[in-house]
DNA sequence: TTGTAGGCGTTATCAT
DNA sequence: ATGATAACGCCTACAA
């Protein structure tokens, strides 16, 4: 424990008295440029810094900001956490930060625990679209809005995801412009939102050029390189048609490009890949790799300037999609 | 703001004191049965938490730890930050993260702020080796850690680190043996540890080699892929006879790549070439990258081990290094 | 311009 | 077994 120097002693050393104090610190009201320095003195001598636990107690404002992410590291959620951080720092707030690794049950207690006075309000990528508990907390008032990730059901927080559906549409799409058909897709998980409405948009424009759904192309990668190494091989022998792959993370695309080499298969020309996220290093992957790119860092500090909107303004629920675009490199066959 | 429930309206709502609701809730002293049960129904009624800043204020201590590290995102230190976060998890602590980009004023600032009892102790990697401003919030009795980076100054601070001096021996020898006589370096930043340490373990692998050491093959690649890749065509430029290439930084490895294809030269063939801390896509890079690995999760877990070391005995003052190793792959020229 | 004192939400001591 | 109350460090009416 640090040997503690109150605004008492400051106040005694000074000569002076604790409101006297309180108020040069704070600038609340006029004091005599004489005690000013005087105590502005004691200050720096023991390099006195307010409690700044008793000050939030008693101003009922901590200016930290909790944020409680699901899965990391990601070089995906890295940079929104990244962005985030900036943000913070600009606005002069702090974070206070949470890695609950997908437990959705480490998440209900975290958020409670932030909801004991900690933080003025809450960043949250859910884990599950089961965001029913947090109704309790938003009654109370407490400010949380939603990144990433979102549970539909729960319309009235808001929310800033990357535009998912179109990422999904704009990558599918390209592919069946270079004349694919059978279309693979490796995803982390299925009940999360960014999975579901990317598959929506592969959907869609499936539809447009009047292929059916096959359920059958999708595998699950968990994430992860290794599991995805595992889901496109196993894939990829199962349906023998595929000719292309899209793919929903960067580290699963790092997997899936070790599948490929494994299977003897040869990128673009057996097999065509659009990864998502634009990682370092795709660009000097044999092939270098098209991926859906998005600036992880606008993500985040959007969504921080959305907390501060829900913070001073409680009725605030607003969904805010951050555009994506392709960068189009050679795995795609261009 | 959140509605406030405070211990108050517990008490008053389940007929009791104040103290036999904190009696329930910590369990330090025994109540009857059915007083237990009562005020526990109306907790879970409110949803009460605590508040944990009058909490602490009243008991001196935060359960949350302080977390400052100088540079962010980047695989390595995003792995550390992941180590120690898991590991605070373990341990029920919180952190408090904050990036300051290494801008040496504002990490001054922030460990100012985080020793307002905010935090409980401090895990930090300086952004220079200039800490003398920590001395005094030493004396104050504040558990501060380095990691990462340290100051030499400082020797009773505690630190976790890589075993960079080895690190740099192993890389450096691995070449020499493949017969490489000039070997270049592509630094992030000359004044700090892991790049001066990296650099001795250089040169003394050189000695073994009796080559003489040349500080005109080392450039600075400050970190970034596209700072590497300027440093990199520039030193190649200047030093025609550089065979291989030892490079400090995961995202600096993929723009000396770079480099290397835009010189039109050949990796390994012209130009062999060995990274530093083992980031997925190393191993699908044309060719697959040899580089030092290392266990970034480690080396958090490590810090935080050390850091509540610190905070329970003041005089702790251990240096740990956490071993290395080299991951063959390709651009080695093995 | 400066000082006094009550209260923020806890915990813990001391009574009862 | 339970309750009243002081104290943690700060801010801010209200007084002087």
């Amino acid at each position: 424990m640090s040997i503690k120097v109150t605004m008492k002693d400051i106040a005694r050393e000074a000569g002076v008295s604790i409101a006297t104090v309180s108020h040069v610190i704070n600038g609340t009201k006029h004091i005599s440029e004489n005690k000013r320095k005087l105590i502005t003195n004691v200050i720096e001598k023991y390099n006195y810094v307010p409690d700044t636990r008793a000050k939030s107690l008693r101003n009922a404002v901590t200016k930290t900001a909790g944020l409680v992410v699901s899965v990391f590291p990601d070089s995906y959620v890295t940079g929104i956490v990244n962005g985030i951080g900036k943000r913070a720092r600009e606005l002069d707030y702090h974070l206070l930060f949470i890695n609950t690794n997908e437990d959705y049950d480490y998440e209900k207690e975290s958020i409670k625990l932030l909801s004991s006075n900690i933080v003025d309000g809450i960043i949250l990528t859910p884990s599950e679209m089961n965001l029913g508990y947090i109704q309790k907390y938003m009654k109370k008032g407490l400010p949380i809005i939603q990144a990433i990730r979102y549970d539909p059901n729960i319309p009235r927080l808001p929310r800033v995801t990357a535009d998912d559906f179109q990422a999904g549409y704009d990558a599918t799409k390209h592919l069946l412009q270079h004349g694919h058909r059978k279309i693979g897709v490796i995803i982390s998980r299925t009940n999360i939102t960014p999975t579901i409405e990317r598959i929506e948009g592969y959907k869609a424009a499936l539809t447009e050029y009047n292929i059916p759904f096959d359920e059958g192309l999708i595998e699950s990668g968990f994430a992860t390189e290794k599991n995805a190494l595992i889901a496109t091989k196993k894939l990829l022998n199962r349906e023998k048609e595929i000719t292309a792959l899209f793919v929903l993370s960067d580290l699963m695309t790092i997997g899936a490009m070790q599948a490929i080499t494994e299977l003897s298969l040869k990128c673009p020309d057996d097999i065509a890949l659009i990864g998502f996220g634009d990682f370092a290093g795709a660009a000097i992957t044999n092939p270098p790799i098209t991926n859906v790119s998005l600036s992880a860092e606008t993500i985040g500090r959007t969504a921080f300037d959305v907390l501060l909107n829900k913070i001073n303004n409680p009725g605030y629920d607003k969904h805010i999609q951050i555009p994506t675009s392709l960068m189009i490199r050679k795995s795609c066959g261009c």
